[in-house]
DNA sequence: ACCGTCATGTAATCGGTTACATGATTCT
DNA sequence: AGAATCATGTAACCGATTACATGACGGT
């Protein structure tokens, strides 16, 4: 086995996304992930491009490239790379994650609420709108388990937004 | 006026704790964001001594370097700082920040739910439990509005976390 | 055949993280 | 006086964002 470089947060989505698929190219990647992840967590696109090739050479991916036409790369996982991601999603974190509103810290800063609270509530509300939307679609029992977990702790945590502006507009 | 190198929100926070404090070292900002902002958005220690650099290049700080002793450099900010800010400030923002958490992560790519929920219900409610012994310590009017609102964002969302992972404990 | 948009990729820059290092202070 | 911890700072590395650039395809 190569040197495991750190393997970061990009690194086990990207791992992920190409379980789920079986395998896949930096763009289908990009594809898959605006769909749900993308609700919660997302990545630039040249992280797409980039983050596979590191995981290629700690070979826990392996690249096939196209010949002719645009010569794509695609990639799947090697025995190392589901390892390393079973390792990973068994293992429970108790890491906390930030909350890291942007509006948040205006607002911390002593910037008047009401105006901030207008903006905030109209595109909180928006993003409400879409995920229950979404919700719907799914009917409860459509699709893998996770996925649906995360967009119910989005709906909870928009909700929680608008509540919060509301209280301040 | 100098090249302004594009502020983030770094940026804004060391402007913001500056003009907090009136005048700081790296140090002392540091002190100062460990308290309440720190909950919601954290620096790294090395980013309050990079940072304020950048922001003296482009004039938005001026610094000040102790003779003898630690040589401690010390900032304050400029006109053009104060009004940086206040325009940062004025600006309502429509920015979305997201979710980012780990052990959300973990789960959306089919992590066992139950074990991930135990971990994670220790950490939040002990943070809940902080956050709402300084709530009672603030007694509903001590301190400026901004830092009681976040504070109360926290909880919320605290209580948000705590709801989400009982319900897969 | 042309135009616009989607698809695909690389390169340069820059902010953030990690690691290192030394000076003060306090405690025993 | 020595050890431990807090205070203070710099440097190197690396991941992430931005900018740039071109190829393919669908529609008119």
């Amino acid at each position: 086995m190569q040197e495991l470089p750190k393997l970061t947060a990009t690194s086990y989505i990207v791992l992920g996304l190409v379980e789920l698929a079986g395998e896949a190219t930096p763009y289908e990647m990009k594809q898959a992930a605006a769909a749900s992840l993308g609700n919660f967590w997302t990545l630039q696109h040249a992280q797409f491009y980039t983050e596979p090739q590191r995981l290629a050479a700690a070979e826990l991916l392996e690249e096939e490239r196209e010949q002719g036409g645009r010569r794509r790369r695609r990639y799947r996982l090697t025995a190392a790379g589901r390892s390393a991601l079973e390792e990973w999603r068994g293992e429970p974190t108790d890491d906390l994650g930030e909350l890291r509103e942007p509006a948040l810290l205006k607002l911390f800063f002593g910037a008047p609420p009401a105006p901030l609270a207008a903006a905030q509530l109209r595109v909180h509300r928006a993003k409400l709108a879409a995920y229950e939307l979404r919700r719907e679609q799914l009917a409860d029992t459509g699709g893998p388990a996770g996925p649906r977990a995360t967009l119910e702790a989005g709906v909870a945590h928009e909700h929680e937004w608008v509540r919060f502006w509301s209280e301040r507009a």
